[in-house]
DNA sequence: ACAAATTCTACCATATTGATAGACTATTAT
DNA sequence: ATAATAGTCTATCAATATGGTAGAATTTGT
């Protein structure tokens, strides 16, 4: 059940790309240095979420990635889905890669996996971006006010 | 985020051995054949499983397989993660195989990873294999039902 | 024209997955 | 006793996925 490195690299661009939202476009050299993310790798991550219409790139001097629309309206599910594909456990509950098993009718195992499922897209087809960075921004203040406090 | 083949011959395996619960041991040629697993690579998840606890064997003839306590004690979560390990998305909010990762505190992602892990492990740490037969057995039941009244 | 950036195509090493082979050991019916 | 049965162990293998690299081609701002 693990997230690949694409994917997981693939969350850590996204995120900086969300802190830089509106400053124009961002470098995938930059993004790599910050983030330390294999450059060349990176390259290949960047092009996959540009063509499933999630980034927007410039080319030449000055161009970049930004994001295609306002991290509220981009969910972790679509950015993990671009890079790994489904994300149900098995392909006779998926609904991007569904594939009917032999016995779906009277599969004991199906059902539970449905619940996987759900339980899974419940997360990550329901945060954004935006929500994502604020909550950590949040528990972030709440640290240092701590900190502080204390 | 798929489930390997192997963990899902052995969850198959498993609702075979649940059916046969008190019937005495089971051979795996018996089970390879009613559920379509292929017989050696089943050899090497029963084997696995017994080595756990799942399961009790009985060589020589007469021998098999069968579980090792009650089906209501035992778990989906408990059978992945002796055939794939872990069941987190990511090593730093794993309880099997935790990791920190480099900047845990401040880390954006790993809280909703941690969301994840938890609806995953809701559902399977808490379905054991008694109660998903029984699930099935209901349904099927209520099919039944319902085709009989129309 | 030139430099800076993405794009495209191809490639490669390693690990994992799914599966098989065969020798070995333990049990038991006869 | 012994033959047949059934699990155990070690090793191997092909195919695929993963993680990463290389370099030429293309686009764009100055």
């Amino acid at each position: 059940m693990k997230l690949s490195k694409k994917s997981d690299y693939a969350l850590r661009a996204m995120v900086y790309l969300t802190a830089n939202y509106q400053k124009g476009a961002v470098q995938i050299k930059e993004i790599s240095a910050k983030e330390k993310i294999p450059q060349k790798f990176l390259e290949n991550i960047l092009l996959t979420l540009r063509k499933v219409g999630i980034l927007n790139s410039k080319m030449g001097l000055r161009g970049g990635y930004e994001l295609a629309r306002s991290p509220d309206l981009i969910t972790l599910g679509q950015v993990i889905r671009a890079l790994d594909g489904a994300i149900a456990p098995v392909d006779c509950v998926s609904q991007m890669s569904y594939k009917p098993c032999s016995e779906e009718v009277t599969c004991v195992i199906r059902s539970v996996m449905m619940d996987v499922r759900n339980a899974i897209t419940d997360v990550l087809d329901k945060m954004t971006f935006a929500e994502m960075c604020n909550r950590a921004a949040d528990s972030l203040e709440k640290r240092e006010a701590l900190t502080y406090t204390i």
